[in-house]
DNA sequence: CTGAAAGCGCTTACAG
DNA sequence: CTGAAAGCGCTTACAG
């Protein structure tokens, strides 16, 4: 029942461990008969290679980790997809850990994969991660990585993102010019670095009709979407509906799209409603989702070749960033009469 | 700038490797003061625990594979995160895949995973996979595995899904109920086995008030939820518009909904609509979407727990099948007066 | 063109 | 209580 080593094809065949093992790679130092001879005896037995013993002789283990918070959340799926993609293209394979937005949990996954020996880390870092955190789990430990979506304040690194801010000024100017005047702010973790970006963009872009949010309700966690109690919240704190409500993301923004008609309201028509990340929903749910789009492919793709840079060099070079542009998605849920 | 091994940590404390190894396992042979001599050396020279040099002494990899047919249906994403929750709390690793429902992609991750020595699979498998594509993967490979979500009919294996005949059945019975006399399908891939067992129970619910499906119209590819098109499709082919439209699954009767709004039917008042799985989305929108609960989360839970039991055993024991009772869930989209 | 030997970082009997 | 030695499945110079 054991698996066959190639000790067992090499009898099997009549050659050494070396020539098997030189068959593996393909060495045209092997004649054709003999490669062929070998991986007869390879499917005969069932032979399946060890990579992780390969390993030890010093090569990389051609895995890489991706950590992140939570994917539940499209824009996180999204990303994990990108990042899966991009490392199957360069034969690697991805260890997946969710933290849940746990920072002990975060804690134990990047421990593992350093005991496992990944190659290197891309980290969507939990809320509340802090800078102490990861010089212990990840520089002490001498593991390449790079951030994504999240800074943590006080650390440096390789790091990819939207840059959240200029999102946030994309959709207060938009809002702005479609007469806005009074805005609430839903959802998200009340102390995240892309929350206060937004929120700081906003309100530069609302500038100067609207001086500050009407309202501004953080979420406990960062993936309850439970809009319903939110948009009491909202529309009980205002006298009359805010003239519009932006989510921290698509989720919160649908979320409350669903909740304002559950009310009678009509996103779009009777209060303006808009997100973040432009997730595959904003597009195909009526009306549109206006949003800002954060790329999350693009910032998966942009995160593992960073990764993969850092990699290949022998020097830790200096920390990239890498800040995605955001673009401004107009939809029906701020202009009524476009799709 | 190379790792530290055991030998170091050991030339470090002034002891052999075999009593740093006997450390690492806390064993009580070595006496507290040694334990904390070693462990200091260890934190001093930033010791990180290769599980892969250690696996070579015959320890279990505990990383577990998971190959999906992709991530962005909430549905599997769901169980993606069950199933990850679940092996991290019996300590087990995750290598993910993500096979975008192409058959010569999920073989090469397959065999990556056998050549990284995860102890076991748990395979949601891409459409049109045939049963000898899995042999060659799993069985001749030796690889302990669980199927979830999808049958692959010929092939005998441990199986985790939904019974979808009854989750079908389910829903006919309440549509009949409701007074539908003319239903759509839309969505999913024609030869699935999985859409063609929900047919088959949403017929035999239906009987005898309606013989048959009005309309039927899968889709090219599993992650294609572009409704627009397919819902032209459904209102074009029928005489006025279906009773009612039921989507392979929540995505797909997400994005009816969604058409049926843009082209002025309100999805419970005008046209009843429904799905499968119950996403969290099915809830929270308004109106909510009728739909048949498949516990996605559940069903990762026992897809991993029974691939650990078979980690367990030493003989490969009976392949075992889970079969999860569906629930009906009614909501807005189908009952007007309903939320 | 192919084989014998050393070594990767661990663990595990077995001595002392 | 701790050390020396063998071995897990590979790869890589080095011989022949």
């Amino acid at each position: 029942m054991k698996r066959p080593t190639i000790k067992d094809v090499a009898a099997h065949a009549g050659v050494s461990k070396a020539t098997v093992s030189l068959v593996l790679r393909d060495s045209d130092q092997i004649p054709e008969s003999t490669k062929a001879r070998v991986r007869g005896s390879m499917a005969a037995l069932g032979y399946v290679y060890n990579r992780r013993a390969a390993e030890m002789r010093g090569f990389s283990s051609r895995t890489l980790g991706l950590v992140v918070a939570n994917i539940r959340n499209p824009y996180f799926a999204e990303l994990t997809q990108a990042v899966e993609d991009r490392a199957h293209a360069d034969r690697f394979t991805l260890l997946l850990g969710c933290s849940n937005d746990d920072v002990q949990r975060q804690r134990e996954l990047l421990r593992t994969m350093a005991e496992q020996r990944v190659d290197g880390v891309v980290l969507l870092p939990a809320n509340r991660t802090a800078p102490a955190d990861l010089t212990a789990t990840l520089d002490e430990v001498g593991m390449p990585h790079v951030l994504v979506a999240r800074a943590v304040p006080g650390y440096q690194s390789n790091y990819v993102s939207a840059d959240n801010r200029a999102a946030g000024r994309l959709l207060g100017e938009h809002l702005r010019e479609r007469g806005a005047r009074s805005v609430a702010f839903v959802g998200g973790v009340a102390d995240s670095v892309p929350r206060q970006d937004r929120i700081a963009g906003l309100l530069a872009g609302l500038t100067p009709r609207v001086d500050g949010l009407a309202v501004d309700i953080p979420s406990e966690r960062d993936a309850d979407f439970e809009a319903p109690q939110i948009v009491d919240a909202v529309i009980g704190a205002v006298p009359g509906a805010p003239d519009a409500v932006v989510g921290y993301n698509d989720m919160y923004a649908l979320g409350i799209m669903s909740a304002l008609r559950s009310r009678g309201l009509e996103p779009g028509r009777d209060v303006m409603v808009a997100g973040f990340d432009n997730v595959p929903e904003a597009e195909t749910r009526y009306p549109g989702l206006t949003t800002v789009d954060g790329f999350p492919a693009r910032a998966g793709v942009a995160a593992t070749e960073l990764l993969l840079d850092a990699l290949g060099g022998q020097e830790p070079s200096e920390p990239q960033v890498v800040s995605l542009e955001p673009v401004l998605r107009v939809r029906g849920s701020t202009v009524a009469d476009q799709t």
